[in-house]
DNA sequence: GGGGTCTGGTAAAGGCGTTTACTAAAGGCC
DNA sequence: GGCCTTTAGTAAACGCCTTTACCAGACCCC
């Protein structure tokens, strides 16, 4: 039993396969007779058309694509979620590529979207882009969607968050506390999101009068791995920082990994805030303080904005900026005596 | 500039569509010059085959699908991640769907299925089936690879874990620390891993002469929010158990939270040992103890084998069942004095 | 020189909905 | 009776690649 065709619909209703398809597609208005011929005959025969001729007849894959670092980091996998969600709810499918950040596997979702895999992309990296990225951008107006971290000079609708902001605000809730010998283990060199967190730190401790000697500053990737080897060189500093922004809460996570491994408690030896509100850094040991994204914003605007996209109602290529907040947990205590307000070393 | 076609490419090249068809496709052999006038062609006018147009003359979507309970759910999302390298690895993308556990979205998938959008399904579900979903499987023979939970019935490989050993080897290691009074927070009723992972429990307890009364089982979904609130009948409980094995990471996220909110340390008043091994119960205050799945060995299997039965090669229809193993953290501990080895009250 | 075998291709038939343009018939109006 | 409108459809083109079946010519062997 192969799988019923429109025309075999069509005969069994009595009517040219044009008007089941049109029935079905709802642009043909039927006398019911007609109409229940057709449902009786759809029914029957349990057909459903085939997806492959349809999105070739309309030339759309009715899909999306999402490219993502890693999708078993639950940042990224909550974005997913949500933009699945939207997705679905407008007619697409997801697709999903995990692009363990490498720039090869990225440009082949491009390919996908060229040749029509997919009918529009969202776009998430974690690194810095050599020009290859910002030109498969262009090379396809209107069917991308940068999510979270920038491409630069990429032509196309941004959903950013206030990252320098955020970078204050985390640094500021430190130095309130009283912190002033305030390091920060951040993301990567050359991408945006790691510079303007980078920045906001910078501006908080200014404020507080201290000017951030560049050894406080350690660069890393946005993972947990590689932050437990950079978190390193912050026990080696001296005098020791009181307080530590990271610039993730996978960074965070790594700070807190050393940390154990040293011996070094947080908050009582170590102050600690993240970056991106992970809803599992509610359970650590201790709960982390981090500044919260709105994850799921970010993937349901990403995913609506696409879709829009997509279907012709352009949006102005603009850049969405989402505000960031201040969860405050338990790992932000004053420092120690002797520890307190002072001048970096 | 629209995008070009075979015949275009085939024009410029001097030969028929079909000569390039083969070319690219690698069915057929060309002298040089021919090959190397085609090449040209396809350069010079960025060609890249019409993917719906491929894909209908294949017959083939080119992709798999995966369905999750919930893609932000990183125990999913850790299947899916490696689903996704088989896949992409094997020349198809892969689709996700979050059903949210709806059975209703889970048989959409199977639409898709059969409509073509995917050439096979990787099945994950969380709840009792009402026969739906068999139903369904049975109809797409060769299709379907079911993974992580059992769907009664169904005619399909699976890729399983040994829940009963693992529910076993949880208790064994809280009856090993002196507990007897071991509640069993585990999955919900109808499904299959929550029955065995409680038998486990149920074997161990009367390994050590224990015999669990009902009222030390408690039933809930397997995630955090319903957990917490199932977590109340554990400190409801007349003598208190003085240790707890959760049917999930997440359940014991749940009953960590409860804990907390109670004022019962972990592990100093209560022991805890969860199920899933996800990376970040290591970072938990405290580290969980948890009996550890194969995580990414799931997922690689069920979409090794899909891609094996896709491509005619059919499998077995049979079921594997991975082990799994305990990993000892900080969660468990002795029972206090006076609540040591004893009967069950 | 008859028959066989390579080499280097090609023509044409799918695969299956969607959509545009068009028509036949019925009904309404004056 | 003539003209217009509405209703209820339909024929045929289209989207673009893959694959099967087949062919012409060159070359070889005996």
């Amino acid at each position: 039993m192969r799988k019923p065709t429109l025309s075999e619909v069509a005969r069994r209703a009595g009517v040219s396969p044009t008007t089941v398809s049109r029935w079905l597609n709802g642009s043909i208005h039927l006398p019911v007779g007609t109409a229940e011929r057709i449902r009786e005959a759809v029914r029957d025969l349990d057909y459903r058309p085939n997806a492959q001729a349809r999105r070739l007849s309309r030339g759309r894959a009715e899909a999306i694509g999402v490219v993502v670092p890693d999708i078993s980091n639950p940042f990224f996998a909550l974005i997913a979620g949500e933009a699945e969600r939207v997705a679905v709810d407008s007619g697409y499918d997801l697709v999903i590529w995990s692009s363990r950040n490498l720039i090869e596997r990225e440009l082949a979702c491009f390919d996908r979207l060229a040749a029509g895999f997919i009918d529009g992309l969202i776009l998430i990296t974690n690194h810095e882009d050599d020009g290859r990225l910002a030109d498969r951008v262009a090379r396809n107006p209107g069917r991308v969607v940068i999510v979270d971290e920038d491409v630069r000079g990429a032509v196309a609708p941004r959903v950013l968050v206030e990252n320098e902001a955020g970078g204050h605000m985390a640094t500021a809730a430190l130095t309130a506390a009283g912190h002033r010998r305030i390091a920060h283990v951040g993301g990567p060199r050359g991408v945006m999101s790691a510079a303007e967190r980078a920045a906001g730190w910078r501006r908080a401790l200014a404020e507080a009068g201290v000017v951030a000697p560049a050894a406080w500053h350690f660069r890393t990737e946005y993972e947990m791995a590689p932050a437990i080897v950079a978190a390193e060189g912050l026990f080696a500093l001296d005098p020791a920082p009181t307080a530590v922004f990271a610039g993730s809460d996978a960074i965070a996570l790594g700070v807190m990994v050393k940390a154990r491994e040293r011996g070094v408690s947080i908050p009582g030896d170590l102050s600690l805030v993240g970056f991106d509100g992970l809803p599992i850094v509610d359970l650590l040991g201790p709960p982390l303080t981090s500044v919260a994204q709105p994850i799921d914003e970010l993937g349901r605007l990403a995913a609506e904005r696409l879709v829009l996209m997509i279907d012709g109602e352009a949006p102005p290529v603009d850049t969405l900026r989402l505000p960031v907040r201040l969860v405050e947990r338990a790992s932000v205590a004053a420092p120690k005596r002797g520890e307190g307000p002072q001048r970096a070393a």
